[in-house]
DNA sequence: ACCGCTTACGAAAATCGTAACTATG
DNA sequence: CATAGTTACGATTTTCGTAAGCGGT
């Protein structure tokens, strides 16, 4: 029996499949397999029910599981022997929105290394509602992800309000840098795929403003979105400090629409259940650095 | 960091020496040396003071015994759950006298063998002083042995009492089979080495009976010194019971004398800090199967 | 010089990933 | 037929013991 196997195990138990066990700890799921069977032979029983689809614990992998975790919790207490006190140790899985990747994301990063030194961060970049199932599901500790988000057993709280602004390349401007409702049904919209948050709002807007609008174009990609806004194929919305920069460069065109396209509130997002410390200090943490406004020092992946 | 390694550090400080240590994890001093240096690489932390001769655990160190202590129980623990309600698992280490273990300790490893299935047992059979010195050193969870011992720190819980005889060979019988001190100071004594729990008492018999005795031959072997005795070399004070079959078979005479040599308790030893489960339910079964006056079976060394 | 621990090194074993396989819904 | 997990197998890595080295008493 080693503690390898055991933290195979206590995933697989945790987040319902070896697969995504297998993802969390960076291996593949044959690897996990092996080792979660070998676990299996040295205690003697079966672990997993695996007559259906999914494999079930057993109720002896019910009873592991329980001293699994004191296991690990006591394998994370001598990690932090090594650590000056109070420092957090072993590994962080958390998500975070494009924007918030391209924005404030170093400067969180330097506090975390500041502070947690013996800590080991994997930012993980997708769209809301990505973030939201796969913090959900256990295989992210927590995530930056804009709106509220619709996922039960999440607990939720505002990071930062962020402006939007509609834009478009100058070139194809409508009149008076207005958006109608003859505008938008003309010209074709850029959003991000469904699985945005901001999409999701976006959505929301259309409906309060009686709109039926057909997205042209849906990328997943923030960057992307902006440059091909400023190549004219459309209007988009988009952060308005972060896009600042290429408004003053002439780039883009901020346009106005009533109603504007609504702030959208970022949140911390994370699993209820999930009572670690690890949770509340990065949730302090990333309280601090966020700043969806201004550029990580000389840095701004737009200038 | 692995459980192998822990497993070697907690035994190491518990012991008190890497080579003590490694004797008792079926390992080479070698091995365990390098899994230390591992654990202590993973930690970031030396865990021992090795300038002196002998290596003292640093306060990093005592703060990880701690731990590794609690990670251990819960291995126990997990072994544990294949098994049937309250049988013990792992592996025990203990002691027997040479009476012991020719006699009940077959009987003794049934029971454990019925009762609890997972648990690994290793006898150790030695010289009761070796035996003791053993168990306080934590060499060994405890030790059957006769006498009450000398060293500190040990629990002792009395067994059984064993009748022992004069004896000697019927063709070097002195007259009237009656050991007087003539005889003592004419024939050679046949005893166990002095590391001997009955040596020991032999010592204090002498004492008792103002006699200078210099044994002429010393074994530390029980049945060798058996077999001397049957030869004709000399006296012996041997367990009654136990040699009753070659009085029997006219191979070996008992004698008289006065005080007659006193009986021997057997005492169950173990460390008094130990308060492991395991203890109290050796000590248990060790009450039960004890009997040095039976043989095992339709075995009988002597038969 | 002995004792206690470390280092060097080669043989043996465990681990891991790719890919093929099996079973379930 | 797509998904979830297992098995086969070869390459790499790890582990372990023998034997030599080293420092302290």
């Amino acid at each position: 029996m080693t503690l390898k196997q055991l933290e195979a195990f206590y995933w697989a138990v945790k987040l319902g499949s070896f697969a995504i066990a297998a993802q969390r700890l960076n291996m593949t799921q044959s690897s996990l397999s092996k080792r979660i069977a070998e676990l299996e032979y040295s205690v003697g029983k079966p672990l997993f029910d695996r007559s259906g689809k999914k494999a079930l614990p057993t109720e002896a992998g019910l009873s592991l599981v329980e001293i699994a975790n004191k296991m690990l919790q006591l394998t994370d207490e001598i990690s932090s022997l090594g650590q000056p006190e109070g420092s957090l140790t072993g590994t962080c899985n958390f998500g975070a929105s494009e924007l918030t990747a391209l924005t404030w994301l170093p400067s969180m990063l330097e506090h975390v290394g500041a502070r947690h030194p013996g800590l080991v961060v994997e930012p993980y970049v997708d769209l809301a509602t990505v973030l939201e199932r796969r913090v959900a599901r256990g295989e992210l500790d927590f995530a930056i992800a804009p709106g509220p988000g619709v996922a039960s057993g999440i607990s939720r709280k505002k990071v930062q309000t962020v402006e939007f602004w509609w834009t478009c390349a100058p070139a194809v401007a409508p009149a008076d840098n207005l958006i109608t409702l003859d505008v938008l049904r003309s010209m074709p919209i850029i959003t991000m795929t469904g699985e945005s948050g901001l999409t999701r709002a976006f959505h929301a807007w259309c409906v309060l403003n009686n709109l039926n609008v057909r997205h042209k174009i849906a990328c997943n990609n923030l960057m992307t979105i902006i440059g091909l806004t400023i190549a004219g194929l459309g209007l988009s919305y988009l952060p308005a400090a972060f896009t600042k920069p290429l408004v003053d460069r002439g780039l883009l065109l901020p346009l106005n629409s009533d109603p504007p396209f609504p702030a959208q509130d970022y949140h911390f997002l994370a699993r209820e259940d999930d009572r670690r410390s690890l949770i509340a200090e990065m949730r302090i943490i990333v309280q601090e650095a966020a700043d969806f406004s201004k550029p990580y020092g000389q840095w701004h992946p737009l200038m």
